[in-house]
DNA sequence: TGCAGTGTTGCTTC
DNA sequence: CGAAGCAACACTGC
């Protein structure tokens, strides 16, 4: 893809993640005027960036390891960033919706996908998220989710961390106590730490970047556990659907 | 077999 | 304005 050629001669200077967006920042070695430059990915539904090594066969590029990464390589991989050190970086995506911008860095800053972004769920304090999160006058499930309010937090642990806080997911965020805005801050804290350390969700398609599934698919407390039981109170895990999104939740103790 | 459902977001419609 | 529908896409499971 073009973006692969436009950022040969670049080096890899930090990764960095906000939100659910991935910021590769670059710097071109063979220039003086030392402007920084940003390969944004957001992998969207079912992206995933995968490493792995690479050597040249004739004019062919040729994934060597690991296994999933060259099972993928004919199949998904639609972006691949070639490192001189024999590694890559690429992007593998069933549905295709995941999106990768490059540009200068005081351009993607200023773009709306960074510039209308929330704090970050593991960066945000307790006054800022109170603020934020409880003067929103929708349900606590839509403010959690979006991501101008604060950003990291997509539909499965929106459901997981309101379970842990024992709130409802369609009580309107405005209504809700301080006290339990508070103990909403350390359920969200809680969960992404604990979802990052496990290296995400595998319920489908998602692979870390050595291929591997993520944890946290064995650690869900309500995400896709309808009719199965409430690990507090043993009632069954409803799902109601909104707007195309499903939550789960259990009726008796989240209000 | 067909269709609802899937980790997201932004645009359109009412 | 808000809520809902739908589109982008490909696959799984009921």
């Amino acid at each position: 893809m073009k973006a692969v050629e436009k950022t040969v001669g670049f080096i890899i200077e930090r990764i960095e993640r906000r939100g659910k967006n991935i910021l590769f920042y670059l710097k071109h070695l063979g220039r003086s005027d030392n402007i920084s430059y940003i390969l944004l990915v957001h992998q969207k539904m079912t992206g995933h960036l995968l490493v792995g090594k690479w050597q040249i066969n004739g004019k062919k590029l040729t994934p060597l390891e690991p296994q999933t990464f060259i099972q993928k390589v004919n199949g998904y991989i639609h972006f691949i960033l070639k490192l001189d050190n024999g590694w890559m970086i690429g992007l593998s995506d069933l549905r295709k919706f995941a999106k990768v911008v490059f540009g200068e860095a005081t351009v993607i800053e200023q773009s709306k996908e960074l510039k209308q972004l929330g704090p970050d769920v593991l960066d945000v304090g307790l006054e800022e998220f109170i603020k934020r999160v409880g003067s929103r006058n929708k349900t606590i499930y839509q403010v959690l989710m979006d991501q101008s309010v604060i950003s990291g937090i997509g539909n499965i642990y929106a459901s997981d961390v309101l379970w842990e806080a024992q709130i409802h997911p369609f009580q309107s965020a405005k209504k809700i106590s301080k006290k339990e805005l508070e103990a909403l801050w350390l359920a969200a804290k809680k969960i992404l730490k604990l979802a990052l350390k496990l290296r995400g969700t595998s319920t489908s398609d998602y692979r870390d970047t050595a291929g591997e599934p993520g944890g946290y698919g064995e650690v869900r407390y309500v995400y896709d556990r309808e009719g199965m039981p409430c690990f507090r109170c043993g009632a069954k895990i409803k799902r109601i659907k909104r707007a195309g999104r499903s939550s789960y939740f259990c009726s008796k103790c989240q209000k």
